[in-house]
DNA sequence: CCAATGTTAGACCGTACGGTACGGTTTGAC
DNA sequence: GTCAAACCGTACCGTACGGTCTAACATTGG
């Protein structure tokens, strides 16, 4: 089988993928992985060094993946509500997503001990938070938002958004989020968010 | 007949302690704990019948030697920023510290296998919402913030607490926060809250 | 058809783990 | 002073892991 490699690569760390999300870095087991998809160890080595580095690339494809999504809200300044409404709801149902829970399991679990948050914390939160940034700086200086710290305005404003939901999903203290869940949680933080940048006197 | 066991189990608890918070549930060994000590695997094995149950009680303590700590800024309703702010300011130092840090790696990490995070959460982080939602009903019911749902305005308060330095600092993509760092994120957290949940046309 | 290459299955190696067993020693209660 | 409980040190058991290796099989290009 002279054939290429992509497919096979890609069977490998969907495998990878299963395998880490349920059992963690350490609980993960490489003959399990294999066993997945009936191919055998050697071949698994032929694609990937070692267990450091497919968990990386695993992680690394989760997040790019997810991550790209919900810009396109991200720019219609004339409706600030609107947009953080539409933007917001979006973020929050991927961020809540079983493949985004296990994840932020493994990256919050692994950061003692390995750079693998170092390595994907920009191409997560950060690029994130840098697309909010100039969404409203760009609503600021529209005037349609009170003049702040652009940084720190976004981060408060992601703060929000996971202030009711992201922590008791990730540590299964309450069952999944559902949709319209998701939609109140999300409307609650948009208002509290604009009644402290918004405008005086205007809310949302 | 042979004596007391309270310091010995404590000194085992602490020597478990530092061995998880330094590697994690599975990356732990039960005989690096006890070479800590130099006590041997039997007497552990004599005071704790599990490495499961030995690393819930680890946890535990951590919390409950924490979390009880900044409640009595929470009391004059008179100063409602100024009691924020202080209280924001103490409870963030806490959950920066070393300690903190490393149990929100461990039961993040942990909470897909174990379900230590269900036993812990009453104990930690609702606790802590409870608090701060008797504080602001009873600030709504003076009139000093804008009349909301308590439990809610709460979690929003803590999340605005946590959105500039808890992530970065948990996931090491930055050094730990210095005490002048986290006055000034508490601040703008504060700020921002009571510019959303302040009475109309009032700031902090 | 052949040679080269990719594949699977599983044995194998060294290591480490959680937990138990055992012999010998120290400690305290009586 | 006696005796039983607690202790240490270490060997041990069974298991599982990451990673390497061998050997048979499948698929391709020429």
């Amino acid at each position: 089988m002279r054939r290429k490699t992509e497919t096979k690569r890609d069977a490998i760390l969907n495998a990878a993928t299963l395998e880490f999300t349920e059992r963690g870095y350490e609980g993960a087991s490489i003959s399990a992985i294999v066993g997945r998809l009936g191919a055998s160890k050697q071949t698994l080595y032929r694609y990937f060094p070692s267990k450091d580095e497919l968990f990386v690339e695993v992680m690394a494809r989760i997040i790019d993946r997810h991550v790209t999504t919900p810009r396109e809200d991200l720019e219609d300044t004339a409706d600030v509500p609107g947009s953080l409404q539409r933007h917001g709801e979006r973020y929050l149902k991927i961020r809540l997503s079983p493949e985004m829970v296990s994840l932020a399991r493994l990256v919050f679990g692994e950061s003692g001990r390995s750079d693998v948050s170092r390595l994907l914390h920009p191409r997560g939160k950060l690029k994130v938070a840098k697309d909010i940034g100039r969404f409203l700086t760009a609503a600021m200086e529209e005037g349609r938002l009170r003049v702040a710290d652009p940084a720190v305005a976004a981060l408060h404003y992601l703060a929000l958004l996971d202030a009711e939901l992201f922590e008791p999903v990730v540590l299964r203290v309450r069952e999944p989020a559902a949709n319209d869940e998701i939609a109140a949680a999300v409307d609650r933080a948009v208002d509290a968010f604009l009644a402290g940048y918004g405008r005086e006197g205007k809310h949302a």
